[in-house]
DNA sequence: AACACGTCATTAGCATTGCTAATAGTGGTA
DNA sequence: TACCACTATTAGCAATGCTAATGACGTGTT
């Protein structure tokens, strides 16, 4: 089958309509000459006679007005597919698709929504709290534009813009021997009971690590994939833990839980924003990342 | 808005349906190079990412997905339209439309019928019977491909194939004083009563023409557009006429007309076909002329 | 991690197509 | 019959589309 083109089916229309090769070529701002060629070879491909030229004016031929139905049909349809497609485009370039890990989703979010929506009123933001292992994966299949997580890592997949670096406190219950204290050291922890991270996160492997190299052995009695179960478990004094400050700050304020600075260098959890690497990010998006990377006020 | 082949949206599908700009390529006997450029043109054109390249194998975007499905509606359509077609032009491609003046309509046509549409069993003949006028008017506006009548008029718009000279005789009432005759010279039709054809009919005028050569008046009582009436009026014995004997050949056989041969040389009523100049005829268009052009058995 | 493999993008050169302008041919009309 | 308006045809040129070769990238393996 020989090349047909959309506008060759457009002209044809318009010819039809118009009753003329002249002014449908004009309608379509080609020579008298083009439209002549354009709807023979358009004949000779469907093996058809569609016009009867020796009548003035030029009428459609039984076929041809068939033809002529159909091909309007075709036209529109083409229009309507390509109208929603600029649909759809207006509607996912004005969404920025986030997957947070629970510790930083809401709490985080929340701070950022506010100037967001003021900047970009039309926009649409949505934020889906997942595992982080899960929010890798969302962003990673195109679930979400933007990730944000403790411990980024790059891949060759996935580029990361560093957002924060949390310190890391111990968190015991009130009732807890180090819950008075003004602050800890690494090795007033040996022997503790200690509610742990699960041993595949990366925060865990970080608090090891720290604790390793100060010669802290503790006693896990629990682990736990986030912080919520982590707190709870705390909360019953099942044992003390090492947790991100921004993640504890109501139950310090509400004296629920003893948050003490722990004297550990370096142990800190980085959160950071990851997306697909190679991906032109779209103004909405980008424009979102620069919101979250603006400082935020800490005073609470 | 550029050009858009139907074959680059067939080449679309093909990409999303086989997952691969390589396979997509192959099934359309391009190049992948070839694929690949028409598919970035397509999606410039319609100003949208249709693919994720950046996933194995390749993924339809969500508006990819959706401008496939619309494409397949397309393609079918189109499909539909080009079948469509062709089943029209099987349907006129195998019709013969003929148009007949009454003299020659019915009685000519049953000859040829027969061996006609043992030759071409798929073909459909479709005989109309008109006034001379509306033959010549039908053959032009393309409503009859033949046009079957006496005294043809060759113009710009139509051609004329001849078919036969038809004689013209006396006819008269059986009890009329001529009725007897073996034959009858011009002058014994001097002051007759005469049932005429209408003046606008060729026929009429070629027969006043022939009678005046010979200085011959007759006295013209009836005029009709047709020889049926005519022959109801002799039948009346309203007056004689001269019409074409094989219009006779019934009322002569069964002698409730008189027919008397004509001493009028160069007197005849010429019979042909004719059909619009320019316009190709198809081969069962041709095949019928033929089977008209036949010299058929005059026994009868 | 580094590599190899398969796939898609890019590029340059070439063949084809499609367009324009000029001209010839044809239907309608006075 | 001649004229007028419209369409077909032609040749030359500009633009498009294709191929083959090469480069870039994603993916699975070592």
């Amino acid at each position: 089958m020989a090349a047909v083109n959309l506008e060759t089916l457009k002209l044809y229309c318009d010819v039809v309509r118009l009753r003329s090769f002249s002014r449908g070529a004009a309608a379509n701002a080609v020579s008298q000459s083009a439209a002549s060629q354009a709807i023979q070879q358009l004949e000779a491909e469907l093996d058809a006679a569609l016009l009867d030229r020796s009548r003035r004016p030029l009428l459609p031929t039984e076929q041809g007005q068939a033809f002529y139905d159909a091909c309007r049909a075709l036209l529109q349809g083409f229009e309507k597919a390509r109208a929603d497609l600029a649909a759809a485009r207006e509607r996912i370039e004005g969404t920025v698709r986030v997957a947070a890990i629970y510790s930083v989703g809401l709490h985080d979010m929340s701070r950022h929504m506010q100037p967001f929506m003021s900047d970009y009123p039309q926009a649409r933001v949505l934020l889906e709290c997942l595992h982080p292992h899960k929010v890798v994966e969302a962003v990673l299949n195109d679930e979400a534009d933007l990730g944000i997580l403790s411990y980024p890592a790059a891949t060759r997949a996935l580029a990361v813009l560093p957002l924060r670096d949390e310190p890391m406190v111990l968190v015991a219950h009130p009732a807890h021997r180090l819950a008075r204290r003004r602050s800890v050291s690494p090795g007033d922890l040996q022997g503790e009971k200690f509610v742990a991270f699960d041993r595949d996160l990366a925060v865990r492997k970080a608090i090891d690590r720290a604790l390793k190299q100060h010669d802290v052995k503790v006693e896990v009695v629990m682990e736990f994939d986030n912080v919520e179960t982590i707190k709870q478990a705390i909360g019953i004094n099942a044992g003390v833990s090492i947790l991100p400050r921004p993640t504890v700050l109501n139950e310090s304020g509400m004296r629920t839980l003893a948050v003490t600075p722990l004297a550990l260098p370096g142990l800190v959890r980085p959160i950071g924003i990851i997306h697909r690497r190679g991906r032109r990010l779209t103004p909405v998006v980008a424009r979102f990342i620069a919101q979250l990377q603006k400082p935020v006020d800490v005073t609470s």
